[in-house]
DNA sequence: GTACTTGTTGAACG
DNA sequence: TCGTTCAACAAGTA
């Protein structure tokens, strides 16, 4: 599942690779994941130069000449993979990027959640003004003060379910919340308004090195995340608790548990996390 | 065949 | 209005 690492590792990729570059064309070969419409997303895409990659929670955002944008998010089983050969497209292509130079991304989708969404010069804002997303958690004015403020506003929250909601804070999704609570020992479902001063700062500080440690591995191939070369991310043998249930705790004596919160697998020690 | 997986949306609830 | 939960979406995997 693509979070915030996993973005944030395509997007260095797409701007090391194809900022500056042309898109010759787009061509969505499924139309359901073309926004507003496969018409006009193809031909808003023809000769197009991108001029930076930026992100913004999960989303990836190619600023292109003249104002205009392209948003894609890849959701749960997306990816954006570069062919510096011409290659045929895999059964999962949804669309297909052609550049200039004859070098082409596939956007391939297995469940089909993801898009791809053509914003108008001016459209940018409204889209981002309705997403009400929270703050970026790597930003560096994002500091302990402004995060114990978001706290206060969600005194009645449970934690884990609340570290995933984009519009408290964003990129966070459910493999990254639960490690967030192991490294600051307190369990998924405990209540904002009982985390005391020190265990504020633990995940603050836990949720600022986890990112940053899943980024610098190039994310965390749980599920069929790779990144745009194909490459699985070498994050995974340093979970320490997602995907574990049932295995033995790697810090204490305990034993995984797997649990259900909103609707999710959630997993902690019962024993070192309190 | 069935259960399970997940990011986001929108509906439903209190 | 707000916070929260839950079904729905889709399709592969166990």
């Amino acid at each position: 599942m693509p979070e915030l690492p996993e973005v944030e590792t395509i997007r260095r990729q797409l701007e090391r690779e194809i900022s500056g570059a042309t898109i010759a064309q787009l061509s969505a070969r499924l139309p359901r994941i073309a926004r507003p419409a496969k018409k006009l997303l193809e031909q808003e895409m023809r000769h197009v130069r991108i001029e930076s990659i930026e992100r913004r929670a999960k989303l990836l955002i190619f600023r292109l000449a003249s104002y205009k944008s392209l948003i894609v998010h890849l959701k749960l089983t997306g990816r954006l993979l570069l062919q510096s050969r011409p290659q045929e497209p895999g059964p999962y292509t949804r669309a297909v990027f052609s550049f200039a130079d004859g070098r082409t991304i596939f956007f391939d989708d297995v469940r089909q959640f993801g898009y791809l969404l053509y914003l108008a010069p001016g459209s940018f804002e409204d889209f981002f003004l309705k997403q009400k997303l929270g703050p970026e958690p790597l930003e560096p004015t994002f500091t302990f003060h402004a995060f114990n403020q978001l706290l206060k506003k969600r005194p009645g929250a449970k934690i884990k379910p609340l570290l995933m909601d984009q519009t408290w804070i964003a990129g966070i999704g459910n493999v990254y919340s639960q490690e967030i609570c192991f490294f600051t020992k307190v369990r998924p479902m405990r209540i904002v308004r009982t985390l005391k001063e020190e265990e504020r700062r633990r995940l603050y500080d836990g949720m600022k090195k986890i990112l940053l440690a899943a980024t610098a591995k190039l994310g965390s191939s749980v599920d069929t995340y790779v990144d745009l070369y194909g490459r699985a991310g070498k994050y995974v043998p340093f979970l320490k608790v997602y995907g574990r249930a049932g295995n033995p705790c790697k810090r204490c004596a305990g034993v995984i548990r797997q649990v259900v919160m909103s609707g999710r697998g959630t997993a902690y020690c019962p024993s070192c996390q309190r």
